[in-house]
RNA sequence: GCCGCGUUGGUCAAUCGGCUAAGACGCCUCCCUUUCACGGAGGAAUGACGGGUUCGACUCCCGUACGCGGUACCA
């Protein structure tokens, strides 16, 4: 057969927030297409109604575009096989669903909401708590099976309401070969007559999947492992659509953890233990409630991405810091874990933390334009770079970087003086004065001409220097914290070194 | 209940029968530094359990336990 060109695609429901293991499933989706210069679809499955949330599709968006993610066919760019959204699709499922009826693997139910809840609650014991719409009680239910010909004919014709449901059958075996987890097999006896078409005419992600799949010509499927109980109804379907030839390769990845206890990461474990969980902050229409995110959080995307890319995946060498590109030529779906993986906060900030080393300060600078405005601070740019490369190897979030350097922006409008009090003296008094006086006459203030002039006073006037260094701190940042001294004397300049000296040393002899 | 998937330090994890079981995060100690970091040197901490197979099992097989996922006209 010949080689096809990978498509792969990313399904979301737009009904909230793009949670972070919806990212991960994006990436190595991204990853995979791009590793063999396919192409990456976005396609948004909202064919549940009723859970349509205004804004959704938008966001996710706007998500993988902060990500880099970008696809290359979607509802926001178009492409060849449009339209992506399935609600636009809606008249194409239901000859699929009508075919399947007629060959035999599917059929009408006309059970209402209320006929499906006596019968599970009728059927419902201890040791089946759960009773399926299956071979067993399809018998007793009200659809074509049940019926006579002519029974349905009528109800049909009267325009009652029904679904289309799948014919499980009794007892056959169905498996498939997961490309992360090996041959997995199922007998179809243990699954249900899923839902195929609904009474409103939408499809169920059953039948839109397995329809829009093979249309789009998608060749590779990945998806969170919590849809490999439904893999025999989708692979059924494949089969009696008769499209088993063209069915796309499975990948069921590990579903992202809680860090504490062992589910499914939900957006309440990123509330109660204080992180995000979302990639972007999300502002719920109905509520008003805003669910935070990663670049809220201030997280770069690229740090993000490669986060994710850890969870579950390696290359098997140790390194863990990897561009983007690298990740496309290193990816394989042989190293992805089977195991779901913990999240850890902890980890990601530190990730983070590396890629603010490696990132260039004019960036940083550009990022933290909002939060000096916010602060009524008017800075060159240039400035802000210089001072985000002194600060930044002692954060972790681009928004740690105000709190390690607004003393750059702002005189210190409190001291701690109890941290130089124990020490404190008239000789270093007379030190500062002298050094200032010293500081006056500097035609070159830089950071080898300031620290030679502070040790040679200092010396001459018999003090130790390291007893000095500390006030001078206090004096230009008013606490015990920010980048080496000289460092921030150098960047303030003659004229606001002199005076925070000054102010600082009212400060200290109050 | 049933079906499926999984199980190496607190967490992410390497190992594809030879292990004195890597590495990273976090934690602890020390060095550097009279702030905090960065950096450097150390340290504590791991194969769920029981049977096989094998000269040899973390690695292969079978059970058990535990966890997770599914069991919707949700995706």
């Amino acid at each position: 057969m010949q080689q096809q060109k990978v498509r792969v695609r990313f399904a979301p429901s737009p009904t909230g927030g793009l949670h972070l293991g919806g990212v991960r499933t994006v990436l190595f989706n991204y990853l995979f297409a791009k590793q063999h210069n396919g192409e990456f679809v976005l396609r948004i499955e909202d064919t549940d109604q009723t859970r349509y949330v205004p804004g959704a599709e938008e966001y996710i968006i706007e998500c993988l575009s902060w990500c880099g993610l970008i696809a290359d066919e979607g509802p926001h760019v178009g492409g060849p096989y449009a339209p992506y959204r399935q609600s636009e699709r809606k008249a194409q499922y239901r000859q699929y669903a009508e075919q399947l009826v007629k060959d035999g693997y599917a059929y009408y139910a006309f059970d209402t909401p209320e006929e499906l809840e006596q019968m599970r609650e009728k059927l419902k014991t201890a040791e089946n708590p759960s009773p399926q719409y299956n071979h067993a009680a399809r018998v007793q239910m009200r659809n074509s099976l049940s019926l006579s010909a002519e029974e349905t004919a009528v109800l049909l014709e009267k325009g009652t309401p029904h679904v289309v449901r799948i014919k499980m059958p009794l007892n056959e075996e169905v498996g498939f070969t997961d490309m992360i987890r090996g041959h997995v097999q199922f007998n179809t006896g243990t699954v249900d007559d899923k839902v195929l078409l609904k009474a409103d005419g939408m499809p169920t992600y059953h039948l839109a999947v397995v329809v829009d799949d093979y249309l789009m010509k998608i060749t590779h499927a990945f998806r969170g492992e919590e849809w490999l109980p439904s893999a025999p109804v989708h692979l059924l379907l494949w089969k009696y659509l008769g499209w088993e030839a063209q069915m796309p390769q499975w990948a069921h990845l590990p579903l992202i953890l809680k860090p504490d206890g062992f589910g499914k990461l939900s957006k309440r474990d990123g509330d109660r233990l204080g992180f995000p969980v979302y990639a972007m902050d999300w502002t719920d229409p109905k509520s008003g409630l805003t669910s935070g995110g990663f670049r809220e959080r201030g997280f770069l995307p690229e740090a993000f991405v490669n986060v994710l890319a850890m969870l579950g995946w390696n290359d098997g060498t140790g390194q863990e810091i990897f561009s983007i590109q690298e990740l496309i030529e290193r990816f394989s779906l042989e190293r992805v874990h089977k195991a779901g993986a913990k999240f850890d906060y902890e980890k990601a900030k530190w990730f983070n933390h590396q890629y603010l080393l490696m990132t260039d300060n004019n960036r940083l600078a550009a990022l933290l334009e909002s939060v000096l405005k916010e602060k009524g601070v008017n800075a060159a740019p240039e400035y802000v770079a210089t001072i985000v490369g002194l600060v930044k190897e002692r954060c972790n979030l681009v928004n740690e970087i105000w709190d390690h350097a607004f003393f750059f922006f702002q005189q210190p409008e409190t001291y701690d003086v109890a941290a130089v009090k124990p020490k404190w003296n008239a000789d270093k008094t007379q030190f500062f004065r002298d050094w200032a006086s010293v500081l006056e006459t500097l035609s070159d203030f830089s950071l080898a001409t300031l620290e030679e002039s502070f040790k040679q006073l200092a010396t001459s006037m018999n003090i130790k220097v390291g007893e000095l260094q500390l006030p001078f701190r206090i004096m230009l940042c008013g606490g015990k914290f920010g980048p080496p001294v000289f460092n921030i004397a150098e960047v303030l300049g003659k004229h606001e070194t002199i005076a925070r000296i000054m102010k600082g040393l009212d400060a200290i002899n109050a």
